[in-house]
DNA sequence: GTTCTTTCGCTACGAGTCGTAGCGTAACTG
DNA sequence: CAGTTACGCTACGACTCGTAGCGAAAGAAC
């Protein structure tokens, strides 16, 4: 979902004196035009431009990279002109949001009948995830631009990091049915748990593909769940 | 320890397999512990200028961030030409490498006569590490950047990374030491298990720090704690 | 001391990227 | 139809990168 600049949004152009590149984007960009409210009058915007970019954005990530991924180098593969992309994305950062948000979509909680299973599974998906270039090439320049662009922060946990804890709720909620949890004794305590156990899961994964750059074998997993069903399970 | 590319050494860039991080750096002579071949003979490089320009480094990366650190403004910073920089480091790649990784010398492992304190007490350094604007902005940028690069990626992993599972193993042993762990059958196990708990307690960390955003309390750090000694106490 | 070697600061350069502006045109709405 | 908006194209200024050339400085070797 593009980030739909206001059509007629006068603010635009931020110098801020000594910050030509990035950090400090626009603060207004509001408008979820995707409510329906507000037909557009004019020419609608292209939709299989969207596409064709955000495509293009992924291919080219996979290809060069982060830091061989330009804007021209996209418009001209997408077929479409470099202002296009920037009336829809202010800048490189938030094109590849949106590029790398879908990805993580596929991830799924199976249910497949034991949290020890279920837990496996998540792993696997993600490390699966994780094996795809434009997967490596876009997650980590994209935390680490979100260091000092808060609003690229927040977005990126809009997008990719919040969505996913769902997944361990629904891993949670259905060992707890199961009875290999304890049922939650108060919503904030519980709360707490998920995101230990969705930093743990997701850091170390990240840590050991991305930055150990060892491989995510089953006989890792298995070792590694078993740390985590330590203290979980009752003993 | 500066890149010190030789106007007629092709090969060097030899791990020198001792520590490269710890020791005070540049303290040595330009012409880095080569093997005794080259004996400078003309002027010799700067120490001064070394160290001016790491802690430009430095300063810069805490102010302005990956995005926002030029080469031009680390030489006009350190009070150096820019050619000097690139006299000494091919890259900023590999300059940010070489100024961050003495951050990372003052972790230690304090044997503190628990294993569970001295797991929180490293846990805690490695936040207060992380806590710090300069590790921030450098550490995932150069994760990501090694992606694509392989000599960037060994050398984080040598200047970095790998020096801290010294951490690991230390604390395993003395916990062994203790009985609070049960000692190694065999080595390559070990190993293993020395890689899935670095990766757990690193990844988890800074994805905690650094990508969630949330800080690293007593509380998390007890939680995380118990998360982690599950399995390995004896029952 | 002298000579030799290397580094130093400086300036300038070509190549590349960023993000914007202006223009004429295409597409869709009322 | 007119009105409105998106589109492709070209061009632009500002910026960064990494390199090259120069004269001068600072030691090392003699």
């Amino acid at each position: 979902m593009p980030a739909a600049q206001p059509p007629a949004s006068p603010e635009s152009t931020v110098p801020t004196s000594t910050d030509p590149a990035s950090s400090a984007p626009e603060a207004a960009h509001p408008t979820p035009e995707a409510v329906g409210t507000a037909r557009a009058k004019g020419r609608p915007r292209s939709a299989a431009a969207d596409r064709a970019i955000l495509a293009a954005t992924r291919e080219a990530l996979a290809e060069l990279g982060w830091g061989g991924l330009t804007m021209g180098h996209v418009a001209s593969r997408a077929g479409v002109a470099k202002t296009t992309l920037y009336r829809r994305w202010p800048s490189k950062n938030e094109l590849v949001v949106d590029a790398v948000a879908t990805l993580f979509d596929d991830l799924v909680m199976p249910d497949l009948g034991s949290l020890r299973a279920d837990i496996e599974a998540v792993v696997a998906q993600f490390a699966d995830l994780l094996a795809r270039p434009e997967t490596q090439a876009a997650l980590l320049a994209l935390f680490a631009e979100g260091i000092r662009d808060r609003q690229l922060h927040r977005r990126i946990r809009e997008a990719i990091v919040d969505p996913q804890k769902r997944l361990v709720r629904q891993g949670r909620t259905a060992a707890q049915a199961r009875g290999e949890l304890e049922p939650d004794t108060d919503a904030g305590s519980a709360c707490e748990e998920v995101d230990i156990i969705f930093d743990t899961i997701a850091g170390t994964v990240e840590h050991r593909v991305l930055v150990s750059g060892e491989p995510i074998t089953p006989e890792w997993t298995r070792r590694f769940t078993d740390l985590l069903l330590g203290p979980l399970t009752t003993c």
